[in-house]
DNA sequence: GTTCCACGCGTTTTT
DNA sequence: CGCGTGGAAC
């Protein structure tokens, strides 16, 4: 017990060992907020107050989730399974397969994303003769997902203006077509499953019975619905530990309410406020332009952060001529860091807008320096997997109309708007799918339909047999997917994510446990019946999960609530390039923030408001905050955007910086003399030897001499750090091996 | 039924 | 400037 709190200071240790009441944890950037919360769900365990099915923890993103489990297994061993740690979505999506049949849906629903939301608003517009100019699908769908979000069904949420009749008749219309096609969008799962607990006695008992730890990770990014759902699984006295820090609120365009901070205090009777200000991360300069920048902003539950650290260097600002000098002005400073021996990895460029990185990436490729965007396309959002998507989602269930219409002529095969119409209209008239209208269509359906439908049956056949990875690549190869994309010309990299997609279905098996021979369709049955957790009121509810669910259908769910930014092509030592959003939980040595204009940052259309200006303020603190050794801040006079040249001022947010800690420059054009760059020697140098196993891929299928044929888990370490890779051999286990020593060779 | 060009639009994003 | 959508021509 007392190695837990060993490497904790004392604020961490009055958080980890705080008693069974709710409390709140106001965490600074870089203090330790998921060290506390992971070692308080092993304190909470090793002193005997819970069991690991007592345990509910909320993340916001899937990564986060992943993290929190594997480092609470690292304090205390544990079935990782029985603990509820996920995202909100993942969880609500876990609580409505188990509880299917009270929540109203049927056994095979499936998951909407955001453009399968849109192409089902455009269909129901078309149908109802509705005029996109006047209801435009991004706003319909907008106000479907703010009703949502506050819990209101359509007929509840109209307004008194015609316009907003008009959006909540179209709101209504398509509540009625998702429950017809069992699809859920994502903020459905949240409102089901609130709605779900709170109108069946029995369950909400059990689980409110079950969890009397909740726990809650970036707190102040919860929406309204989310805090609902908190508060009703905690109703009957769970302690519901809230971890957050309000400055770091920067998603409130989305819904993220940071007043739920403020409402949990006052809700819970939080007696327990705890500020987390000792930042392990950054040198002092950069911290002290954190804090006093942040301290422009009113309405903080308040929070200074400090270091042991040293000083260390001077925040560099640089004014430049244009975006192209900006951007040639980061190539030099990232060549001399790296001749320097920082690793590319361990430096960051970030900006407000992507718009902005254009011409940042122009400027390495040409200076050959290996750079990754994040945030582009992720890998299940491109469109060739989006189809690939589609057939399996036909395979899982044909009455996918969303499916069925993306597919239906995709590669052409002659089923044009005419026969589509023709089928819609049948099916409307039998209210039955678009699949089970083809048979049903007046006359015979078309030579080309008929061949479509027999081709999806003929596919079906073959998932009782079949395993997932096989299943895969016999749907892109039999739909003609594939050979679509070899004939088109800019194609190779299509059918390259298409042959990784089988791939990805082969780790996802593997990170699941399910051996990679399950045939597709199989439904493991075998805990279905399990007993409910003995004494547990609210009798007679089973909360075993993985009730028929076959591998298929966990992929197809998998692939919805987790868009792959994982699967990206990592262990290459490349320059890190993002928005300063998604850099939000990173941290890097050196941390370039670009483009500190007035209009690009703040942002003109959030600078107009004090709110709006507000929440910029909070994410350039975050910008801020995520260098360790240097932090460089940068703003050009000119930038082109979008095709024409604007003017910009520099950023009322570097006048709200400590002159102590800074040190400004700038590269004038009459200034002929060669820039030179800065000197990094104080900077702690990490090796950053290039990594000689870029061969290996994630989800790739490769083998060993012993072992056999396994699948890449995870990569880890580079160059000389231990390059290793985790490898799935079916029954025999994962596998870390070395690969320096390990003989692998690609299989597949 | 398919392909091609013109037009319009352009914070931030996870699930 | 560069993308995605949609209408119009082959």
């Amino acid at each position: 017990m007392q190695n837990l709190l060993d490497l904790l200071n004392p604020e961490q240790i009055a958080a980890v060992t705080l008693p069974s009441q709710s409390a709140l944890i106001l965490a600074g950037a870089g203090s330790g907020k998921t060290r506390v919360l992971t070692t308080r769900i092993a304190w909470l365990m090793k002193t005997g107050q819970i069991a690991p099915d007592g345990v509910l923890a909320v993340t916001f993103t899937n990564k986060a989730a992943r993290e929190v489990v594997s480092r609470v297994n690292s304090l205390i061993p544990f079935d990782a399974h029985s603990m509820w740690i996920g995202t909100f979505h993942g969880l609500c999506h876990r609580l409505l397969r188990t509880h299917y049949r009270d929540a109203a849906l049927p056994p095979s629903f499936h998951i909407l994303d955001v453009p399968a939301q849109l192409s089902l608003i455009k269909r129901l517009l078309k149908r109802h003769g509705i005029h996109e100019e006047h209801y435009p699908p991004r706003d319909i769908l907008h106000h479907i997902n703010r009703a949502k979000e506050k819990g209101l069904r359509a007929g509840d949420e109209a307004g008194s203006d015609d316009y907003s009749r008009g959006l909540s008749e179209v709101y209504a219309l398509y509540e009625a077509q998702c429950q017809r096609e069992g699809a859920v969008d994502f903020a459905e799962l949240l409102l089901r499953s609130y709605e779900l607990l709170s109108r069946n006695q029995p369950l909400r008992t059990h689980y409110q019975t079950r969890f009397r730890h909740i726990l809650v990770d970036e707190f102040q990014d919860t929406n309204d619905l989310q805090y609902r759902w908190l508060r009703l699984i905690a109703e009957s006295g769970a302690a519901i530990f809230a971890v957050g820090d309000d400055d770091q609120s920067i998603y409130a365009f989305r819904g993220a309410n940071v007043g739920n901070m403020f409402a949990f205090q006052q809700d819970f009777r939080v007696q327990h406020i705890i500020r987390l200000e000792q930042n392990y991360r950054s040198h002092g300069n950069i911290l002290s332009a954190a804090n006093e920048l942040i301290a422009h902003n009113s309405n903080r539950l308040g929070k200074n952060l400090y270091t042991d650290a040293a000083l260390g260097e001077p925040v560099r600002v640089m004014a430049l001529a244009s975006d192209w000098e900006e951007a040639q002005y980061l190539v030099e400073e990232v060549r001399q860091l790296a001749r320097d021996g920082i690793a590319l990895r361990d430096m960051a460029i970030l900006y407000r807008a992507n718009a902005q990185s254009r011409v940042i990436e122009h400027a390495f490729f040409g200076a050959n320096i290996p750079y990754r965007v994040h945030g582009g396309l992720r890998f299940f959002e491109r469109v060739e997997i989006r189809h690939a998507m589609a057939y399996l989602q036909l395979m899982d269930n044909p009455h996918n109309d969303s499916a069925f219409l993306r597919v239906v002529n995709f590669p052409s095969r002659g089923i044009g708007l005419r026969s589509i119409e023709q089928l819609q209209a049948c099916a409307q008239q039998h209210d039955v799918s678009l699949y089970a209208a083809i048979p049903l269509l007046p006359g015979r359906p078309g030579k080309a339909l008929q061949a479509f439908f027999s081709l999806i049956e003929e596919m079906r056949a073959a998932l009782h047999t079949l395993p997932l990875p096989r299943v895969v690549e016999e749907v892109i190869g039999q739909s003609a997917l594939k050979a679509h994309y070899q004939s088109e010309k800019g194609g190779a990299d299509r059918v390259e994510n298409l042959a990784q997609l089988s791939g990805a279905a082969a780790l996802f098996l593997a990170e699941e446990n399910i051996p990679q021979d399950t045939p597709a369709l199989f439904v493991a049955r075998a805990q279905a019946e399990s007993a409910p957790a003995s004494g547990v009121p609210g009798e007679g509810v089973s909360d075993t999960y993985s009730v028929e669910v076959s591998p298929l259908a966990a992929f197809l769910t998998h692939a919805s609530l987790e868009s792959g930014e994982g699967q990206a092509v990592e262990g290459e030592d490349a320059l890190q390039m993002m928005t300063v959003h998604s850099a939000k939980g990173l941290e890097f040595s050196v941390v370039f923030i670009t483009g500190l204009e007035e209009g690009l940052f703040p942002h003109e259309n959030s600078a107009g408001e004090e709110k709006g200006l507000e929440e910029e303020r909070r994410l350039m603190y975050v910008a801020i905050t995520r260098a360790r050794h240097r932090l460089y801040l940068s703003y050009a006079q000119t930038r082109s955007l979008h095709g024409s040249m604007r003017y910009h001022i520099r950023s009322r947010f570097l006048g709200e910086l400590p002159a102590s800690a800074m040190q400004w420059s700038k590269k004038s054009n009459d200034n002929a003399v060669a820039y030179q760059p800065s000197q990094s020697a104080s900077l702690p140098v990490q090796q950053a030897a290039a990594l000689p196993h870029a061969e290996w891929r994630i989800g790739e299928t490769v083998r060993h001499p012993k072992f056999g044929e396994g699948v890449i888990v995870r990569l880890e370490g580079w160059g000389s750090n231990n390059p290793s890779a985790h490898i799935h051999f079916g029954r025999q286990g994962t596998k870390q091996l070395d690969l320096t020593v390990a003989k692998l060779e690609h299989a597949g």
